[in-house]
DNA sequence: CTAATTTTTGTAACCGGTTTCATCACCGTA
DNA sequence: TACGGTGATGAAACCGGTTACAAAAATTAG
């Protein structure tokens, strides 16, 4: 490998130079820049990474805290793959990486110090890496760690989940929005007997898609009763378990809003089960837009969200935080806009 | 932060020892060895990796080459997920991190020095970072920058493309046996006409489960008829439009076995579109068990594939290289197991 | 033409570790 | 008691960059 030494003496100059060329380009008069640039690409330099991050004690790569021990039971964040595509394509225009922190018992006990208060070693990868931000997947069970994370000061950027420090932001759809669309759809339709298969109140997007469905009936003069309000957890087996009390009741709903397509998916299988047909028998909205909707049948009317979007905005957000430098501000949070796409659970299809 | 001269400082030891404390404990006295451990806990301090990876010239992380430039179609990983836990976690078990390189132009042209032989810029990165090894996710498009990558001498593994290099290996699955299971479970059910939809035959498991499609139909005595063989891409629509050719064949087979699940869903909706029962009018088993497998209507009998163990796979022949050091032997080629999973698409499901 | 500026370049310290080699203390043995 | 050997430790070079500061060169002003 070709090092900046090599590389300054066959130019005749000296290593500050070559330095200068690739970091502040324009106070190095051009005949010299140009002979080292021309130089280097005949060498095919390229500066070492590690010696430059630990010359500035800042790297080009961002952490991914995405904790995979609690998926052995074979949940699935529903768009990984188009939030991973959003988020290195984003990087990538900076020149930075993603680099997705190893954790767990294992990595963390065989390293020096493992501490008390970061059990499963996100912070402490950090540190060492001196990586320039971390991008949060919510796993559910990571509060503690990311409480830790937004307070460090470190550029940090959350998705679907609020998170206060610092410089620490978060990445959300528009959730009670876009609720609110699935909504005035059904209303549109006709329906008033409207019932939700809520997320769980403790998380944002369960909350604010609650909150959401309240307020389009409320805006549209339709009380919201509260046997209609069933709470899952976006998992399918809960839609499963509250379609069927939904639809037990002495006076069931014609349309269902389920806040997530996982749930949408379970509660369309409870219906099917019921031997209730949708969407003639009861209508049904989810929210996501994940794969399976479109397969399902009746292929499900859902609430897109923006899914690589997701990953877009939070590069931008840390990219924006690490460029600007401590003293920029923090971004706000940011709402992604969702779209309403009707299918066939919702009964609106247009004839095929 | 803490650094080891501190540390050395507090301890009234040189570096040297510290040093060693943490790389070869042995070669310490024990009571030196506790003070250092014992104040590097109460200082929580941490090794920093840049300096470590400057020094020793080896990094402790693994890139992962996953090009999503070509992604943009709306094409996605069947089991990205899956892998990535399995990486992940496997890694994480060495104390090893997973860096998803970023590539793609962008990223690239904005580096000193582009290289030509490495136009998305993979291998630039590598260098860069001295990473430990590589694991490397066909994208169909990527078969030079592959070719850079094994030859290079890095530890390097592929997943379900076959490379070749001085350290350099691979992962698939049984494929032509998973294939054999599937045309073996349709011959049982009294099936003779049989065809398939393979997957490209460039592709590694494209032509190997057309290989087990034929070996197993040769094996029961049963010719292999060309007008049954049809090739599609592994994307759902060269499976919809490979259907329909099948069906209308002057004698249309009574079952297919799909080389992908993708693919199967696509024949699904064509034998669905042309008023052909699945089932019962024609069986269809799919490869893969991706997730919507169990969701279309009716359920796909498929050949699962270990999608976490081909993370795992990779992670343990990495870090075989990787700890074994250049001498060591590179690891065989991996085949995982398949497992049948009988679900309605094949017409032998037990009665739920 | 000289002095004052400004631009360009070089010197050297520094980032935080690892590792070679030399030294020193301690051990058992002759 | 002197000696060779072993194990523990320290000094210093090194990994490959960045950057503060000083010096030199080029430019401008007077």
């Amino acid at each position: 490998m070709t090092t900046i030494r090599e590389l300054a003496q066959l130019c005749g100059v000296s290593l500050a130079t070559v330095s200068r060329v690739f970091n502040k380009p324009d106070s190095v008069s051009p005949k010299t820049r140009e002979r080292v640039e021309r130089m280097a690409r005949e060498l095919d330099y390229r500066p070492n990474e590690s010696a430059r991050t630990l010359a500035t004690g800042r790297s080009t790569m961002v952490g991914l805290v995405w904790d995979t021990d609690h998926r052995r039971s074979g949940w699935r964040h529903p768009f990984l793959q188009d939030l991973l595509i959003g988020l290195k394509s984003a990087l990538s225009a900076h020149g930075y990486h993603l680099l997705m922190l190893a954790t767990g018992e294992a990595a963390h006990h065989r390293q020096v110090g493992a501490s008390l208060a970061d059990p499963v070693g996100y912070v402490d990868t950090v540190r060492r890496h001196d990586l320039a931000g971390v991008v949060l997947i919510d796993s559910g069970s990571d509060a503690e760690a990311f409480a830790l994370f937004a307070q460090s000061g470190l550029p940090c950027v959350a998705i679907d989940v609020a998170v206060d420090g610092p410089r620490a932001t978060y990445v959300t759809s528009a959730n009670a929005e876009g609720a609110g669309q699935a909504v005035r759809h059904l209303l549109g339709l006709g329906h008033r007997r409207i019932a939700t298969i809520a997320g769980p109140a403790r998380t944002r997007p369960g909350a604010d898609r609650l909150a959401g469905y309240r307020a389009a009936l409320a805006e549209a003069g339709v009380p919201v009763r509260e046997d209609y309000v069933a709470e899952g957890d976006f998992y399918r087996a809960s839609g499963h378990s509250a379609m069927r009390k939904l639809l037990a009741l002495p006076e069931p709903p014609t349309a269902v809003f389920a806040a997530g397509d996982e749930m949408a998916v379970g509660a369309l299988l409870a219906a099917r089960q019921a031997g209730c047909r949708v969407p003639d028998d009861v209508a049904l909205v989810g929210f996501d837009d994940i794969e399976v909707a479109a397969l399902v049948e009746p292929a499900l009317t859902t609430v897109a969200q923006d899914k690589s979007g997701f990953g877009r905005a939070a590069a931008a957000a840390v990219m924006a935080m690490v460029e600007g430098g401590k003293a920029a501000p923090t971004p706000a949070p940011v709402e992604l806009a969702t779209t309403l796409v009707v299918r066939d659970s919702c009964g609106a299809a247009a004839p095929r």
